[in-house]
DNA sequence: TTATTTTTTGTAAACGCTTCCAAAATCACA
DNA sequence: TGTGATTTTGGAAGCGTTTACAAAAAATAA
């Protein structure tokens, strides 16, 4: 059945088997009009009997579509980015493109490495999920018309396609959620400072703050991380202070959860002692008890839509660049109750 | 400083720059020795300045190793997948192959197709995590010599490289738990009973209670299919009975969610009314409140040790198929309690 | 029928690399 | 200085495709 000692049937023998030209097996792979009907139909029985599948590595580098598209991750760690995935996954069903998936392990150089590659043809798209590093590589990509889009992706200024969530405005609602609840110390933690969100939602934060006239205390800051750890740190930090806050918006979910196990540590009740947000709304906010009250950051949608452009400059590669914002939406739960009187 | 109208650096133009031949530039590429010092220095600068980055499909096609190992999971839904994943991700990391990661969506057709494209050279190795897929491919990787190794694969009976969980252990574990809790009715809701982990789930149930001679009940087994839905719609027919138990085992802790969603809308307390226990010990169970009582699954482990058998088996084709089982774990968290008197 | 168009098929030349084998350069030692 | 051994380099062939382009076959028109 196979043909070659290691096991690999080429377009070659089933050339051969089927009475044909390799051309015409190629034509038939590539679904050309200009093959007989009788004779697709012998190609393709062939193919069948010997198993064949076309060589992605040959396809490729004869300048073929890989038919694949590449998402770049920095890692799989969080649930953030597995939202993220599902979205792209999900879109990408509908099509008959493979998904190709790397992680960088948060090596930058590993970043543009992979990103070098896989437009030198392993991928037609590439899905850049990168919140964290300066990503230089963006020119080079723009520079030679790879079709990419990036996700969650702030700054670089530059346009290109990319889709993210407003923020600013997810955090300034939610301060504002709490202001109105009364409350005028409210702590913040901050993610990690070195990705444009979190900088965006400590501005988000600190504008609520300013438009509704609430003294903004440098003390109620704490620059955190994104891990649980750094939550509860933060929680623990900011609750010795002489004047605690009555309210901590952490700038996620996974950080809340770490406030929520520092405060009731401390044998404080939420939301009657202190009212606890987060930024996110992934699975487990619900399930928590009290039910967290977050900002839900459409991650499974941000995929979905980054997808959809990334298939439309695939069709139409002189789409010019946009950049998309999906909204943000305060999902009021459990873990927040107006400033108590004393 | 590109070459090719398309921007692409080979090693011919390497070559021509570095005034060698692309014979010596592939060598110094793959390390050879047979090159001069200084040679390979001014090579290497080359490269640097132009930029360049060797082509995958070229190389693979080439007969040379791809430097990357695939990936191949059902979808990254469930955190169980992603946990997996990790593993892998932080045992490769180690070394300098890249991980190219293919979601199948379910489709065993895709499945056994994309198996066939990585084997074909575009991965040195294959990492297949199909819990539940029949993998008829199997055979022919094994045939055709090509390193894998099954994650978390239940069945085929054939043996080759494995690694998995001792879930019919946990299970039994859990279950004599609750039952030295003085449970004698325990509510058991199935996983997809295609699913080799999920049949194994329900022996050890089964087992353990005949073991400690519990009579086992018909109806206070609920086939679920590790969705959090099927876990509340498995509470709700379980708490609906004449005589309702007084603990449910989840096979998988998001079906446990769900039993703990449906406890609670009835009124019922946690684990006061009612004990729970899950499986597989994700993050999120011990965020909910109560923290879930659960069994551990070293998934993470799993990745890794699948991993290094992997490596092994690139290092040393000859090595012989092991399956390796990793032992679960009771993790008892708070929504467990012996049973109440009436 | 023959000439003309259209459809279908065959083939050579890439694509960028590895891997041989042979040629050239270098070295060691008499 | 020459000779053989050794190190280093060059270049051809091939990996399995796609994509021109040319050739052959079939269909159509005259």
């Amino acid at each position: 059945m196979n043909k070659n000692p290691n096991g690999k049937v080429t377009i070659i023998d089933v050339a051969a088997q089927a009475g044909v030209s390799f051309g015409t097996v190629s034509r038939v792979i590539n679904n050309d009009i200009h093959v007989k009907k009788e004779t697709r139909e012998r190609v393709l029985q062939t193919m069948e009997r010997l198993g064949f599948v076309v060589n992605r590595q040959a396809r490729s580098l004869a300048g073929g579509r890989s038919n694949s598209i590449g998402v770049l991750v920095p890692d799989l760690g969080t649930g953030y980015i597995g939202e993220i995935i599902r979205g792209i996954d999900a879109e990408l069903s509908l099509t008959n493109l493979d998904l190709i998936l790397y992680t960088t392990h948060r090596t930058a150089s590993k970043e543009s490495n992979y990103v070098a590659n896989l437009a030198t043809g392993m991928v037609d798209g590439l899905l850049l999920v990168l919140p964290r590093s300066p990503a230089d590589f963006i020119g080079n990509l723009t520079q030679r018309k790879f079709p990419f889009v990036l996700i969650d992706h702030q700054g670089t200024g530059r346009d290109c396609p990319a889709v993210g969530a407003t923020n600013w405005q997810g955090a300034f609602n939610a301060t504002e959620y709490l202001v109105k609840l009364g409350h005028t110390r409210i702590g913040f933690i901050t993610g990690s400072m070195d990705l444009g969100c979190a900088i965006d939602r400590l501005d988000g934060y600190r504008s609520a703050l300013r438009t509704h006239h609430v003294a903004e205390a440098p003390e109620l800051i704490f620059e955190g991380d994104f891990f649980q750890p750094d939550g509860y740190a933060g929680a623990s930090v900011l609750l010795d202070l002489p004047v605690p806050p009555t309210a901590i918006f952490a700038s996620n979910d996974v950080m809340a959860m770490g406030v929520m196990d520092a405060v009731r540590n401390r044998g404080l009740r939420i939301p009657d002692d202190i009212s606890i947000i987060g930024f996110d709304n992934i699975p487990q906010s619900e399930l928590v008890r009290p039910a967290l009250t977050t900002v839900s950051q459409p991650l499974e949608k941000m995929g979905r839509v980054a997808t959809q452009m990334l298939l439309d400059l695939l069709k139409n590669p002189k789409k010019v660049a946009e950049r998309i914002e999906l909204p943000t939406e305060l999902v009021a739960r459990e873990s927040c109750l107006p400033v108590q009187a004393l």
